[in-house]
DNA sequence: CATGAATGAGCGTTCATTCAT
DNA sequence: AATGAATGAACGCTCATTCAT
């Protein structure tokens, strides 16, 4: 559920500007640098977007859109257990950054380049993705299954882990999306310590 | 061991353009702002820089001393013990992202904004960091005491969760700085999976 | 046939410019002392030219067009007779000089501020002036028709001369310009040391 | 005469800064180049110099004396005969302009830098060359030996010619200095139309 | 004597943006 | 719906010059 239904025309334009602030950043980037390197006039720019910002604006809410989307489907495909929630959630992260390093990096990056006025509707986003983690880990800890004793580190190590994928994961490189997915997902479970309840299971054994 | 001798009265510019380049990016600082707020004149700053570039490359060099001291410090105190080894490294990292939030932030994000004749000594640095983090853990999985199948995964995770402190991390709060290393200490141990070694472990075998 | 088509409006600039660097020189004008002369913004300005030196270049290009093509029409209109050559070469030289002394003046000053690039084209062109008198010279003393011992020091003197009009010239002084170019290609002809062939002229009396 | 007795240590940097004004123009020419070609420090220079403009002023000077005293030399040493001492005047422009092109450039271009309070000292002293060789040209002409039917434009050309010189002769090119002398004031007798009293010398003839 | 430090003004250029058409 | 023309502000930087020591 985009928030903006991106009129057609308008992608060339968002596609340079992102690719251009994921490279140089936003302060670094002119807007000479967006049109041309869509194809665009100046004016034609500043006919669909009103500005710099909006733009700015218009990727992070995308990216974000896009980001939240993959969870919310992962959570869904998902039960109640929180180690399945979890690796729910470390999978569609993890999926994402590497799958959109420049929609990542910008989101990760540029949301100190906000205006005042966009800032507040950012750091809300920024506290729902702690707050998604920091659920489903308290959930497993209260449940006995993640043994952390120190859950909110742990949360913030495992969500440092999957974002950094976007500044070095090389799709070309030896490791496939999907092994990727699989081994930050042990590596997350390791963090919290996930220790399956194992006890008094009679059958099977 | 600086590798520029910095000679006095260059602290405060170096420190407004720290500030500054931190909070807004180096793209987006002005060379006007941070001589304002050095409280010196535009023509006094170049008297002791070059200029703007010059200023990122002292920032940056001036950091990666600044931390690969600390390291090389910890490491001498350290015994042969991959553990212990690790350990000194993540507590050094973590005092030096906590203690310096700002040289930190700096270092791990503008290291694009250099240009092309000073990027390859930062890609070294870069290099260098990575390269400190792989030696030990990978000597630790040689000798049997770091269990984890991923070396290369869990040597990104220890960085890249080391390295968010800065992104967070306020001396104000709740947590102290050593009470944050012995929990980054003890997640970076369970991120490798550390087993100690038992030897003479009778029974059981 | 001028290089450059010099779209409509851009002819004020151009002018201010040429004006400033012919009193001021290149080095000592500043695009703003242009843009004000003109009257147009220091924006109107680059919007049209991609700075200074284009600027330049697109004045110097103009100059040399404007004179070679002077040379080559008077050339185009004489005869094969070396004498008849020279003076037509002398006196377009002249025209042009007495004529356009601005648009002279900078050509024949402001080489030295072209940036290496336009150097080479430039100095191509000096070098086609310089050839231009050297064949039809050397052609009138290989016809034994200019008798001086000294055809590269005539050569240069020649052109130097009508060089110099350009400081010096006043079209409301006394001397009309038809009546200079008399003068200068009377005098052009002395420094070759011009003697008619008389054929066939029986008697000395 | 020299106006400036250049009092030892100054002469690094009129030195440098002649040779700078010459090659790049007064305009183009930074106070600090001439320090460093020089050199001495920045504030060495403004020790023994007022500023910018002094010093072009000095050397203008130095360049106007050293040219006026050699033509008062030759001029002194040549005897009443118009021709004799047009030669003479020519030689020592040659000379001049062949031997201290440096020197002779700036004086020849850089007029136009003076500010209003040094200009009108500069104008006189033009006019005394132009004044110089008038004098003798026009009593050359008075005797009858000097046919030519325009004064005023031999005069300027006979300059012309010798002020070119110093754009383009090179002391290690094929032509010696004297041969040069020798080559133009024979251009000059040519361009006056110099023809010797011959009448009624009996002998010789 | 001589200099290191500092300055305010100005440099050539680019910026994000607007507007008439 | 779309653009060429234009703008004022700001950019990074260099200028000629001054001054305390």
């Amino acid at each position: 559920m985009p928030s903006r239904p991106a009129p057609a025309g308008h992608t060339a334009i968002i596609e340079a500007a992102r690719a251009q602030f994921s490279e140089q950043g936003y302060g670094a980037t002119s807007i000479r640098d967006i049109a041309q390197r869509a194809g665009v006039s100046l004016s034609a720019l500043y006919y669909y977007y009103k500005g710099k910002q909006e733009l700015l604006v218009a990727i992070l809410d995308d990216g974000l859109d896009a980001y939240f989307g993959a969870c919310e489907e992962a959570l869904a495909d998902a039960g109640e257990d929180p180690a399945e929630r979890l690796e729910a959630l470390v999978a569609a992260t993890v999926r994402f950054r590497a799958g959109h390093p420049v929609k990542s990096s910008i989101v990760l990056t540029e949301g100190r380049s906000l205006e005042p006025e966009h800032l507040a509707r950012y750091r809300e986003n920024e506290e729902r993705a702690t707050r998604q983690f920091r659920e489903v880990i308290e959930r497993g800890v209260a449940d006995g299954v993640f043994l952390t004793p120190y859950p909110d580190d742990a949360r913030r190590a495992v969500i440092a882990m999957c974002n950094a994928i976007a500044q070095w994961y090389r799709p070309e490189g030896p490791v496939g999306i999907e092994e990727l997915v699989e081994r930050y997902v042990s590596l997350a479970l390791t963090v919290v310590e996930y220790r399956p309840r194992t006890v008094r299971r009679p059958a099977r054994g």
